[in-house]
DNA sequence: TTTGTTAATTGACCTGAGTCAACCTCGGAC
DNA sequence: GTCCGAGGTTGACTCAGGTCAATTAACAAA
């Protein structure tokens, strides 16, 4: 039997630390802020990280599989806030009102790591190059969400959905998977809820792209055949001058 | 003849600090943020602050006036992300690429006061509550456009323009104006672009609220008739449990 | 005052995406 | 195996909001 607490892996040793923590860090500096970091919490699909209204106290890093966040709405709705990877952070909306503003639910068997936000925050103080790397992280959160707004404001389907293929594919990439095929841990339930649009219309949207040859579907299994022409379609109504990554 | 720099205001001084310093500061404190920062400058209708792609350095607090930030697309157009009101702060989403994502144009006669991101940064380290102030503004800011999502994903445009018209109320009674009745600084083009709508649409609400009674609209004028039912109308697509404010 | 220009309104019409409903297809549970 | 239920697909129809075009209002310049 598998123990547990065994799974510790120190963040110097981290595959991911290259996306978590991308500054130049001493190795006694990444000593310290492992001694912060809580062991990563296997969480199986279904179960929550955290809920919308709960008290914050820490950020969460993933670890091993796909979270989604959400906020409820007052008519019983939800809308999906964004789908989070590995080496991803989430509840950073948390910090102000020092409650969770959105849900974060696993969709897949997941392992996260906690950063209680107190010991983050002192340690920041003493660390400049770990103050600087929160202060990007949150401004960078902050322009994909902009994205987002322009997304949902201007594009069509077609494109939302394009744009979203891509972006997926650019962090499988870098995350060292195929950008060309690759299986969506999310239904097109929360993937037209992400987009502002219906389930019925994101299934149209893959059949078409489909027939015109752009990518193949099945099931949750995505294959990119043309990346040219998927991105001339999400180029459209794209954010000037954005490469990302 | 008016000698600009003699408008120089210290932050202990300033009418705003309430709502762009709402933190203990020591009497200190307060001196060293105050000489890191630049004097307000004036700037005239279609300015801008700074474009989509300049090199970042600062961050910009707006004295008086009102500004809009917005992304320019691919296609020309372009999307509107906020108007920015006294005592808020623009450009925090520069700080990841060390260059602006957006562009800040202001609506009319404004003032602005520059904050140095190099010497906040610093000053963060040695004044703890300033270094917890502006992760908590960035993760307010994180909040606010994670709202936003949620109204450009789900609501009808009456929802829409109902939330708009509140919360520029809010933001009018927080800065001790009347929340009944006010001058919108944007254009219809403007809003309806900021909301994912056609002008003619924002025209067409704007002229049903009237009708309605809920509103009164001149021009740029707008009158509050009843802010239930405005409310009402808003609320059916809003978050869960966002009192706001 | 007239004139030019830009913003706003209104109406007629069109369309992209939502809704509703039927059906299909996996992958358990038994 | 077969049954069941959730997730996914497809078609027919509807409608909110976009588009286009004409009209009006406000205001600055001459």
């Amino acid at each position: 039997m598998l123990d547990i607490t065994s799974i510790k892996i120190a963040c110097s040793e981290c595959s991911l630390s290259r996306l978590c923590l991308p500054m130049s860090l001493e190795e006694q500096e990444i000593s310290r802020l492992d001694a912060v970091l809580k062991r990563p919490r296997p969480l199986k699909r279904g179960e929550d990280l955290f809920q919308a209204g709960d008290a914050f106290h820490s950020l969460y890093v993933i670890r091993a599989g796909t979270v989604k966040t959400f906020t409820p709405c007052e008519d019983g709705s939800e809308q999906v806030i964004g789908f989070h990877l590995p080496g991803e952070l989430v509840g950073l909306d948390a910090i102000e009102q020092e409650r969770h503003m959105c849900s974060a639910r696993v969709l897949e068997t997941s392992s996260v790591c906690e950063l209680p936000f107190d010991r983050l925050q002192e340690l920041a103080l003493e660390i400049p190059s770990l103050q600087k790397h929160f202060f990007r992280l949150l401004s960078q959160e902050l322009a994909k969400d902009e994205t987002m707004l322009l997304l949902l404001g201007k594009a069509t389907a077609e494109e939302r959905l394009a744009t979203f293929l891509i972006n997926v594919a650019k962090r499988f990439r870098a995350r060292g998977y195929s950008d060309k095929e690759f299986n969506l841990s999310m239904s097109r339930h929360d993937i037209g809820n992400y987009l502002g649009l219906a389930v019925e219309t994101i299934s149209r949207m893959f059949s078409r792209l489909q027939d015109e040859g752009v990518i193949s579907v099945h099931r949750k299994n995505i294959v990119i055949n043309d990346l040219e022409r998927l991105a001339a379609m999400a180029h459209r109504s794209a954010r000037c001058g954005s490469d990302d990554e």
